[in-house]
DNA sequence: AATGAAAATGATAATTATTTTCATTATGAA
DNA sequence: TTCATAATGAAAATAATTATCATTTTCATT
């Protein structure tokens, strides 16, 4: 592979060792716009990781979600997906989900009064409830534009 | 059971036919404020309906799912949970999941300017990728009181 | 470059929520 | 009450994820 040790700076620390596995995962789900399956990752890595076990995968994965660099989705079919999680600031982005063909189409526009009443919400949350907020995430459910 | 029948009214021409389980199903969901899992559901069951079968719940909790008489939610560990959805307009509500414990707490304050955001992202949505919404919801994640 | 302790891997088995199958039972319109 | 058929329960099937364990790979140290 190419590219391999491409994100092995940026997560200097983060991890004990930095392996192959590690590697193609991260870099196939930065380069994706798609929310990847465990399985369908597995699949994508034939050429850039091959011979990579499911058991691998699904340990990768869960290592780098626990670390904060991706994002899991539960649409409810009982498979998780995963997305790159950027460290921008700007790149928070929610989900419309298409409850006919189950396609989860990113959106990642208004932001600005969206941004202010979420401040303001968790900050009554904490309040309320005695809840820290960690993170938040917004989902529409309907009908995309090919199932109407 | 004392109440067989309470619910068959509000859901005639819904379902072929109203029977003991879909009653007790929704009677015991209707009840409650947790968010219970199928196996959960089965347990609680014993009483009110004695033999009822796992796949009976499933089927039940699919059947009034489909019917808009349920909402399902999906945290991530790989079980579904439901709770009864009241036809109330002001019934709506989000959840807090605590990231620790797994506990989640329902909260419906704060509402007024959430709609207005929302209606307004909704016709941008609408809009802009042509997507119907028929719903929509937000989670906050974090910690609970007990796991800060 | 070689070493070696520990972490990571892959194959496989185990787990577990949910769905399917199918013979039997219960519902409700007539 | 009858009866076509929808609904049920038990058990088997499915499928995503996790655990096990012997083998391989990583990387700090030589």
């Amino acid at each position: 592979m190419a590219r391999t040790k491409k994100w092995r700076h940026r997560f200097r620390g983060q991890f004990s060792r930095w392996t192959l596995a590690r590697e193609a995962v991260l870099d196939l789900l930065s380069r994706t716009q798609k929310h990847m399956s465990a399985k369908e990752i597995y699949n994508a890595l034939f050429k850039a990781c091959p011979g990579i076990g499911l058991s691998t995968v699904y340990r990768t994965l869960g290592l780098l979600l626990r670390s904060g660099f991706l994002n899991k989705i539960d649409i409810g079919d009982r498979q998780s997906r995963y997305e790159f999680k950027s460290g921008e600031k700007d790149e928070h982005h929610h989900h419309l989900i298409c409850r006919n063909c189950g396609k989860i189409i990113d959106y990642s526009d208004f932001l600005d009064e969206e941004l202010d009443l979420i401040r303001k919400t968790e900050k009554n949350l904490a309040r309320k409830y005695n809840f820290i907020v960690q993170d938040y995430n917004i989902e529409f459910y309907g009908l995309c534009k090919y199932c109407q």
